[in-house]
DNA sequence: TGGAGTTATTTTGTATGCTAACGATATCTG
DNA sequence: CAGATATCGTTAGCATACAAAATAACTCCA
């Protein structure tokens, strides 16, 4: 009765396994990952920003953000640069690669929404977006 | 507007991360980690699975499995048996110091979950739990 | 000003998670 | 029965993810 099956963050775990897997897929032409491809959405939100604002953002450790824009900066994804006024900090901007990019992403992105959410009534769509919202604070 | 913020893998990922992440926290005085709690509670319900049906009942790779079986036979908390009738599979089975934590195990996983919908009504976690298992199929 | 405390990033170590390739077994088919 | 196929587990390689420790740079205050 209250085995794994029903418990939530398994239940998530699988919904959002399925996703990133979805997304991974029609990601690959492209040469990028879930994550990366996020980071450029973050980035075209405001270019210039230091890992630690994307990291914000993104609800993401410091740590795997440094890795990771790394892979992308020697994909030429990216270029990393120091913020002169404080040299602790990194000023991630997008290359003329990243931009040509962006839309593409955005409709692979919009893409696989709907075909994860495809059976869902707007409805359903809508509440399951809120119920989600709700369970990060 | 149709940023990231609105991706339903993003809003997936970062619910999943909440959860899992409690999860982790709660089970760290037990020394295992959300997965390994998993596959003690799949291996309760039925004793010794071989790795393949583990996996299928968790969704998860073979690669993955092969790896935190090989830690949690070393912790003690499982024993890996070659089956004599066909000697490519493997037997997991709980041995006594897994079966001393299982009911443990099923409180934390169960605190857990009222902590993460703790604020949603009775109704809104049916629809939740009932939503993310659309998602998948 | 000089040292204490704080902040940004990186590094290290551990655990998932996937794909692809491999070796050992089983099974199926001609 | 022998060769082709298929299945099971492991290994190797890559990408997240986090915690903790190390570095470098900034701030604040006595």
């Amino acid at each position: 009765m209250d085995s794994y099956e029903d418990c939530i963050i398994f239940l998530l775990a699988k919904a959002y396994q399925r996703g990133h897997a979805e997304l991974k897929k029609r990601l690959e032409p492209f040469g990028l990952t879930p994550l990366q491809q996020l980071i450029l959405a973050v980035l075209v939100q405001e270019e210039g920003q230091s890992a630690a604002e994307i990291g914000k953002r993104l609800v993401l450790d410091g740590a795997t953000l440094s890795g990771t824009l790394d892979r992308m900066a020697e994909k030429g994804l990216v270029r990393k640069e120091s913020d002169p006024s404080d040299k602790r900090m990194l000023r991630v901007h997008l290359t003329a690669k990243a931009r040509g990019l962006i839309e593409a992403l955005r409709q692979a992105r919009q893409e696989t929404n709907q075909q994860i959410l495809g059976r869902l009534s707007l409805e359903e769509k809508l509440l399951l977006k809120r119920l989600l919202r709700d369970l990060q604070a």
